[in-house]
RNA sequence: GGCCCGUUCGUCUAGGGGUUAGGACAUCAGAUUUUCAUUCUGGUAACAGGGGUUCGAUUCCCCUACGGGCUACCA
């Protein structure tokens, strides 16, 4: 069988796209289970949407995705240079092949011209207004004009355009990974335009002459080229390539979460999730957007969620490494809908990988975090912390955003939980265990509780009636993790500090 | 408009001529828990519609509806 060889081939027109990822995702998984390589080639033909940073920011999203790319940019390989704008002298080499071919030919056409022929189209009553065999020898090109004409309007500099001229009356059948056979009638494409008339090809001519000289054998791809694939095809053959052609898979879309259509980035903002792998401010509206690894969510969940959006393996897993993926992934399972796009899902999938994590892990992130809280901790409380703290949070930034009593004293309390519990019995309780817990020598979790059940038998009160005062005077709050575990964390000091705030403080409240 | 692609629980999906149509997320209920969360158990919930083919269709075919993509000297 033929070496794999794939390619993810954005362009650096800004920020890559979640589905993009995607894209990127299920090509590098073919590669990787087919020992094959993963390309990456930056199509940057259109000079007017060059952003620039974009290229870095698709490459770096890559990487902390855990996307390996063999071939490209950063890698060199031996099929470079893998930018386009650098291969232009390649492109035009080929035109000229396809010129000499009678494949193509030179158009002049302003678009002025372009405008009246559409408006004569429609006129007509035609289904189309296209630059094809139907009005090819109506307009300004190398087929109306004769040879002489020609060379004299390209020599005194004339702007042109080389245009592939589309075979009459032919099917091109393609043969698709995932929908199977697709056929389209040649009178249905037009005379697509290969080489623009600054000099750079379009996406059609640089996609199979690079396609076909870097040896891809797979072009998998998004559903939005799916219509433009059979001219692909054609081009192939125009070239003489037809036994070399790639295989193609032209992927689901991803969807907006409600209603329909394709998932855009204002669909993203309107529900509050990120869109893009990272961090970016886009250089022109300056505009800032939240990356998912700076919301929290992890490479591996993030993955894992994107890999299962339109293909699964079939079994009832869910969860699987990227390893595991490479070995379970197979084109033959990808869906041909368009997938909507859950973000619950993906926590859900955060929520497991994070929870996976080891305590030890999770403290070092919590540390780094504390840093910038300017607060110290050591490692060992911190892990104490993860501990208690790792199956109840969504993000990492959760072991703060939920934990921060552990580090300062409750400023406020909960109201709903004060006005039910914070009664006299827990008034009495809680001063009595304050004044039990100074006096205690050692103290930890089980030393806690064994005090607690001795204050609250002497004074004949439900331990578990003051529970929930004891912990909103701790923490603030109603919830959270084991309180016998929180009082061992913040230390006897902290405990009967807390205790004693929250006796002046808080008021009990009648009715 | 034209062309192409698609349509199983709210969502991601499995399945496939005869199944109690399976799983996961979400949701609801119960249990556990000192609370919240977790966990466990259970529940609600789907084959777009109409024609064929067939003993039988959700599964195969056609049509319709709906949805999406494309229709640039953008990718």
């Amino acid at each position: 069988m033929k070496d794999v060889r794939v390619r993810f081939a954005p362009s650096p027109t800004g920020a890559l796209h979640i589905g993009g990822v995607r894209t990127a995702l299920y090509n590098f998984l073919l590669a990787r289970q087919q020992g094959g390589t993963m390309i990456l080639r930056i199509e940057d033909t259109d000079q007017n949407r060059y952003v620039p940073g974009a290229e870095e920011y698709i490459m770096d999203s890559l990487a902390w995705a855990g996307i390996q790319i063999d071939e490209g940019v950063r890698e060199g390989g031996p099929f470079g240079p893998y930018r386009q704008s650098e291969r232009k002298e390649i492109y035009s080499q080929y035109a000229q092949q396809l010129l000499q071919s009678g494949h193509a030919y030179y158009a002049f056409d302003t678009e002025a011209d372009l405008e009246a022929m559409r408006e004569r189209q429609k006129a007509t009553g035609s289904d189309q207004q296209q630059y094809s065999s139907a009005t090819r020898m109506t307009m300004r090109n190398s087929l109306t004009l004769s040879a002489e004409e020609t060379r004299k309007l390209i020599e005194t500099g004339h702007p042109y355009v080389i245009r592939f001229k589309i075979p009459e009356n032919e099917t091109v059948v393609l043969h698709d990974l995932i929908r199977g056979e697709v056929s389209v009638q040649t009178a249905q494409l037009d005379d697509k335009v290969l080489m623009k008339s600054d000099g750079m090809p379009t996406y059609h001519l640089a996609n199979v002459v690079d396609d076909y000289l870097m040896k891809i054998s797979h072009v998998i791809r998004g559903e939005e080229w799916l219509p433009s694939a059979p001219l692909h095809v054609l081009l192939y053959k125009a070239f003489g390539w037809g036994k070399d052609m790639p295989q193609f898979a032209h992927l689901p879309l991803l969807l907006k979460p409600d209603g329909n259509g394709k998932l855009s980035k204002r669909d993203a903002d309107r529900m509050g999730f990120p869109i893009f792998p990272l961090n970016w401010t886009d250089p022109n509206t300056k505009e800032q957007s939240t990356g998912y690894r700076e919301a929290g969510y992890l490479p591996e969940a993030l993955i894992n969620f994107l890999a299962f959006l339109g293909w699964n393996p079939g079994t009832e897993q869910e969860i699987f490494s990227m390893n595991e993926l490479i070995q379970a992934f197979s084109v033959e399972r990808i869906g041909k809908a368009g997938a909507k796009f859950d973000i619950q899902k993906a926590q859900w999938y955060n929520q497991q990988y994070l929870r996976a994590k080891s305590n030890t892990e999770l403290a070092t992130h919590l540390v780094d975090h504390l840093k910038k809280e300017n607060i110290t901790c050591s490692q060992d409380k911190a892990e104490k912390i993860c501990d208690v703290m790792k199956e109840r949070i969504t993000f990492p930034q959760d072991l703060w955003e939920q934990g921060k009593f552990f580090f300062n004293a409750p400023a406020s309390f909960d109201d709903g939980v004060v006005s039910k519990k914070w009664n006299d019995d827990a008034v009495k309780v809680l001063t009595t265990y304050r004044d039990a817990v100074e006096k205690l020598s050692t103290f930890d979790a089980a030393i806690a509780k064994e005090t607690l059940e001795q204050v609250t038998a002497s004074l004949q009160i439900g331990t578990g009636k003051i529970l929930q005062a004891l912990r909103v005077a701790l923490s603030g709050m109603g919830g959270g993790p084991d309180l016998m575990m929180i009082m061992e964390i913040i230390g006897k000091e902290e405990v009967v500090s807390r205790l004693t705030f929250a006796l002046n403080n808080l008021k009990i409240k009648v009715g």
